[in-house]
DNA sequence: TTGATACGGTATCGACTCGAAACCATTATT
DNA sequence: AATAATGGTTTCGAGTCGATACCGTATCAA
């Protein structure tokens, strides 16, 4: 009998809770909750795609209306900004005002963590990191969850030459910088299924 | 430029956020919050010397007011009982109640979890462990906060004979299966700030 | 064209979180 | 004995959060 599963759990948990507290602290100045704090984060991360009410409550686990009235205080705040996406007028699109920007900039709310690891190998962290990663998946494809992940890997990535991509669900060209960003359209590669791009890298 | 820790983080904080959200649905039944479930989950967990609502609160990140009040609701729903501690009267001490126990038993809100890690080798899971092992102790040590660990690699843990322990800090003698659970008065052993993370078992 | 229905997002409600600060006993210090 | 420190509780106000109802837009079926 191993218990390293649930010392994992334990450990996962604690440092979580950490960065809700670091996240909180980051936030006090502008009186922000660790959810707002986070809200920015991700939008600074997600691609073309991801930017919506939607995709920002599921990547949080809230619902749509709690996500409403996250999304009406920052921007209340004026940390964000909201426009009408104009081919579906029901979808709102969110970004970064500048101000947001600003804060994620000063406010460092992740510099703690890079300090918490300063002592660990890279190789030793990308063996975490692969372990957790995995157990992301698994846990997701359990639960029935979006996956959210970057192109690099998802089923509907194509390279189109050198240095120009496309998704193959959407129909969009990408540029470089965008395919390293979260998207929840995100889709395993492999399993079985026919893909049409063979061309891997 | 290395962007694994920030990987890492990001994998932190999103299966945190999951298991959180499981401890959501665990609680949903006895509406219960995910912050009480993991309270619960605690008391289950906690040695002698850490099962007040200080210890806990230091735990979950909460201020001691906050926890009073998640207190309060725990005893109404009878899933805890508080007793005085003899010694100082100021001192309230909880465990769970029957029902707490049974709770706990039968929602399972850890089980998602080590399905999750079901495909992940034992050693990957301790290397992981050992890591991220490293990270909460230089992030607590970074923030002043208490560790929280087991006596297996405490300060103040002491051997007395092949089945007798003593915890040296607080002069009482300690069962094996105690010796296990989780303590506030934890204290890293090597005075250096180099830790050897050898310690699997 | 005209419904019916699905969908993205907002508004409202009630129970609860959470930090801050005031407060109350009890213990420690002097 | 007076004072300070300590463990917990209470109170307050802004905010979270799920549930539900609701609004406008898109889609689908006749």
């Amino acid at each position: 009998m191993d218990k390293s599963p649930q010392v994992l759990l334990e450990l996962v948990e604690r440092l979580g809770n950490l960065m809700r507290a670091e996240f909180r602290r980051a936030g006090a100045d502008e009186q922000l909750q660790p959810v707002h704090v986070h809200a920015l984060v991700y939008l600074a991360r997600a691609n073309r795609y991801s930017n919506t009410p939607q995709a920002m409550a599921e990547y949080l686990g809230l619902t749509k209306g709690t996500m409403s009235q996250s999304l009406l205080l920052l921007d209340r705040r004026g940390l964000i900004e909201r426009y009408q996406d104009d081919l579906d007028r029901r979808v709102v699109r969110l970004r970064l005002s500048a101000s947001g920007d600003q804060f994620l900039n000063e406010g460092q709310p992740q510099l703690a963590w890079q300090q918490a690891t300063r002592n660990i190998s890279p190789n030793r962290i990308r063996n975490a990191v692969s372990a957790l990663r995995e157990t992301l998946t698994t846990f997701q494809s359990d639960n029935e969850g979006q996956p959210f992940g970057a192109c690099h890997g998802c089923r509907h990535f194509e390279r189109l030459s050198a240095r120009a991509y496309r998704c193959g669900l959407m129909g969009d060209r990408l540029s470089g910088p965008e395919t390293r960003r979260i998207c929840w359209l995100y889709e395993e590669k492999g399993s079985g299924t026919e893909t049409d791009d063979d061309d891997e890298e």
